[in-house]
DNA sequence: CAAACGATTTTCT
DNA sequence: GAAAATCGTTTGG
């Protein structure tokens, strides 16, 4: 499988440098994430997001400013990544955004396959492509390669990118709720930062508004 | 220095 | 549906 030219459909730094954390992560969806990790190219669209509003976001980790060596990347300008490890076991890849000093971030939660389908496959241990593949932000990372040692990575390459392929979805097709396993944030839990695209079988089965 | 805790997934019952 | 897996980061003494 050939992938033709894509550096010029590689979504730029101004991409990431607005302001609007929300608007951001609604736009992902549709737009496709690339690893080129251990020499493995693999890549896969986006179906679900959740923005993470940094300083007055109580469900995120930069919540108050606050600065910590592991949320040190979420400070820098936007366009780099953001990975941490949960649960003891799950590598978690987010999306910095905004400008320098403001702590914004995009989980990326669930991808659907495009590239590199066998290499995937590989990393999942697994045979035939069902949604449990990448659905979720900790098995999204899995299916990519993506570990806690790629955090604070230019999305601009050579390891992590993201491209325009013009496949987003309609705007009649992204749902918005609430997101997942943040209830420690009190009444943040009820913004409705999380998207999917309507109907896509790569969203994880977790449950939100 | 010790202890608690996850922006979860998988397996077992 | 319940419970285990599993460890870096953060917080408290």
């Amino acid at each position: 499988m050939s992938i033709s030219n894509p550096s010029n459909r590689i979504l730029p730094p101004s991409f990431y440098i607005r302001a609007d954390v929300v608007q951001i992560a609604r736009e992902l969806l549709g737009m496709v994430l690339v690893t080129c990790i251990d020499g493995i190219l693999t890549a896969g669209l986006i179906t679900e997001t959740e923005a993470y509003a940094g300083a007055i976001d109580k469900a995120s980790h930069a919540y108050g400013n606050r600065r910590t060596a592991r949320t040190e990347p979420m400070f820098s300008k936007g366009g780099i990544s953001y990975v941490y490890l949960c649960y003891g076991l799950h590598h978690l890849f987010n999306i910095v955004t905004g400008p320098e000093h403001i702590p914004h971030a995009v989980l990326i939660r669930a991808i659907s396959p495009l590239d590199g389908l066998e290499d995937v496959l590989l990393r999942r241990n697994k045979t035939i492509l069902t949604p449990t593949l990448s659905s979720g932000p900790g098995s999204m990372s899995a299916a990519m390669g993506i570990k806690r040692n790629h955090t604070a990575m230019s999305l601009q390459g050579p390891l992590l990118w993201i491209e325009d392929r013009s496949l987003q979805p309609e705007d009649a097709d992204i749902i918005s709720g609430t997101r997942v396993g943040v209830a420690y944030a009190a009444e943040d839990a009820l913004l409705p930062f999380r998207f999917w695209i309507k109907g896509n079988a790569f969203v994880s089965k977790a449950k939100g508004l």
